[in-house]
RNA sequence: GGCCCCAUCGUCUAACGGUUAGGACGCCGGCUUUUCAAGCCGUUAAUCGGGGUUCGAUUCCCCGUGGGGUCACCA
């Protein structure tokens, strides 16, 4: 392989299910090592197995390879090739590669078929592997494997050989599973004259259980990801780490990044657990950097209807912003959030409960007036200074007087009927004067 | 079972044969705080075992053990 050569690399999934686990490392691995060279992404749907392949799954394959900006240069459908595929399997029978064999077929219906075998010669092939280094395998124990079910429907080892070969792959990087297939795909290109390219294979990806990550365990589809409020630049960084690192300690990488650091030589040769709290950390650090239109265009779907109803301006939400950001790994969180009543207060009265009033040692009398100061210390206060720092100033003397705990507590409940909640100069902050006051006066 | 691959904290990982074995996530603890969250600081935690080679092995070699992949008229 010389420098000089176009590098061309692919990503050829069956759409026989949503795209999901390692196969999404895979593509991205193999976009950036095409973009790093500044080479060419091929995207393949090998949908050869007609009974399985739909176009649901192929549409979910090219939803979420768009959604995490994997854009591809060229695309195949390997369907459309099958006029190719059964002419080199001609060629490969002519020239006495391969050959009609009758046999029953194996779905047990006892029909006759004229399947096409490969005539195997039986040797060692050895391949050069950018991540494992040289590996060698005997093939004898292959036999001469099937590579079509007829003249026209051509099988796997048969359509990647010469789809690959068509296009100009230079470098087929895969998962680890493929790797016992690539002697009988390398016998294939020697028989049609194609050259070999060079090959990586991914070591697998795994979940928890240390098994291979599978929907039943959990491992989600690109598009669920993308539904539960990940964002494509958290997803891309996350699963560009496992697996591979760049030898610094830099975690945080933009796609262009990526693309400057990636090295296949680089990439681990033991399989790697998929660590979700680590994904959340991805996530959460790129909310960080979303601007506030930003944020409420990921946002604005998981904010339940009844908010809109209750702050049709968007007023509130706008203020409850940093409150939201701090809280959420995903947007999804919001909803969450929000159906679990967290901000249920900054929206409607809330309810409360006497008993939640009493901090610790404190009476409920004692409660009720501290409230009561409180609230004239409020009432007291200048709309123009009515803000954390302000709010703060006018109230902690009293507070420190009166014991912190006991003053701040019922206050904080008074606004938000919650033990838990931001503390009370947020939440009088964000309430305003007139609703703050009243709230309070309520409770008491 | 055959063949192939792999082996550092719980997880992702760093360490041209010489480091107090480093970082990140999580966990735990502290600070801050009326509470929760966030933030800041910190602690805990690893070279699978046995033989070699070497002045010196995480690193190189062998064996064992463990894990993974694959053995279709699927891809």
């Amino acid at each position: 392989m010389n420098d000089s050569q176009k590098i061309v690399t692919r990503f050829a999934p069956s759409p026989t299910g949503n795209l999901h686990s390692g196969a999404y490392r895979t593509a991205i691995f193999a976009y950036l090592y095409a973009r790093k060279h500044k080479g060419t992404f091929v995207l393949r749907i090998e949908d050869t197995d007609k009974a399985r392949s739909t176009k649901e799954y192929e549409d979910n394959i090219l939803e979420s390879l768009q959604w995490l900006g994997l854009e591809h240069d060229v695309f195949v459908r390997q369907s459309e090739n099958i006029e190719r595929h059964t002419k080199v399997l001609e060629q490969l029978i002519a020239d006495g590669h391969a050959y009609v064999s009758k046999e029953e077929a194996k779905d047990g219906s006892g029909v006759i078929k004229e399947i096409v075998r490969f005539k195997n010669p039986n040797i060692d092939v050895t391949f050069h592997d950018e991540i494992k280094g040289d590996v060698t395998m005997n093939t004898e124990d292959l036999g001469d494997f099937v590579i079509a079910k007829n003249i026209r429907e051509p099988l796997f080892h048969l359509a990647v050989v010469v789809d690959d070969f068509d296009v100009g792959v230079t470098h087929v990087i895969r998962g680890e599973d493929h790797v016992s297939n690539t002697p009988r795909q390398i016998l294939i290109q020697r028989a049609i004259g194609a050259p070999t390219p060079v090959y990586g294979h991914l070591p697998l990806v795994l979940g928890a259980d240390k098994q291979k990550l599978s929907k039943r365990k959990g491992a989600l589809a690109m598009t669920e990801y993308r539904d539960l409020g990940y964002l494509p630049a958290a997803i891309l960084n996350m699963v560009s780490m496992v697996g591979w690192n760049p030898g610094t300690e830099q975690e945080l990488f933009s796609k262009e990044e990526l693309v400057e650091a990636f090295d296949l030589s680089k990439v681990q040769r033991s399989p790697a657990v998929f660590n979700p709290e680590k994904l959340d950390w991805f996530n959460r650090e790129y909310i960080k950097k979303m601007d506030q239109s930003a944020f409420w265009t990921a946002g604005e779907g998981f904010v339940p209807a009844w908010v809109y109803v209750a702050d049709p301006e968007y007023k509130m939400l706008a203020a409850i912003e940093h409150l939201i950001r701090d809280r959420i790994a995903k947007f999804s969180d919001i909803k969450t959030f929000f159906d679990e009543g967290e901000w249920d207060y900054f929206f409607k009265e809330p309810v409360i409960n006497p008993d939640m009033m009493i901090w610790k040692t404190d009476t409920l009398e004692n409660a009720k007036l501290h409230l009561t100061k409180a609230k004239e210390i409020l009432e007291a206060l200048a709309e123009d200074t009515w803000n954390y720092d302000g709010i703060k100033a006018a109230l902690m003397p009293y507070a420190e007087e009166a014991g912190k705990g006991n003053v701040l507590w019922p206050l904080r409940v008074a606004l938000s009927g919650r033990e838990k909640s931001p503390d009370p100069f947020e939440l009088t902050t964000i309430l305003g004067k007139q609703k703050t006051l009243s709230r309070i006066t309520a409770a008491i």
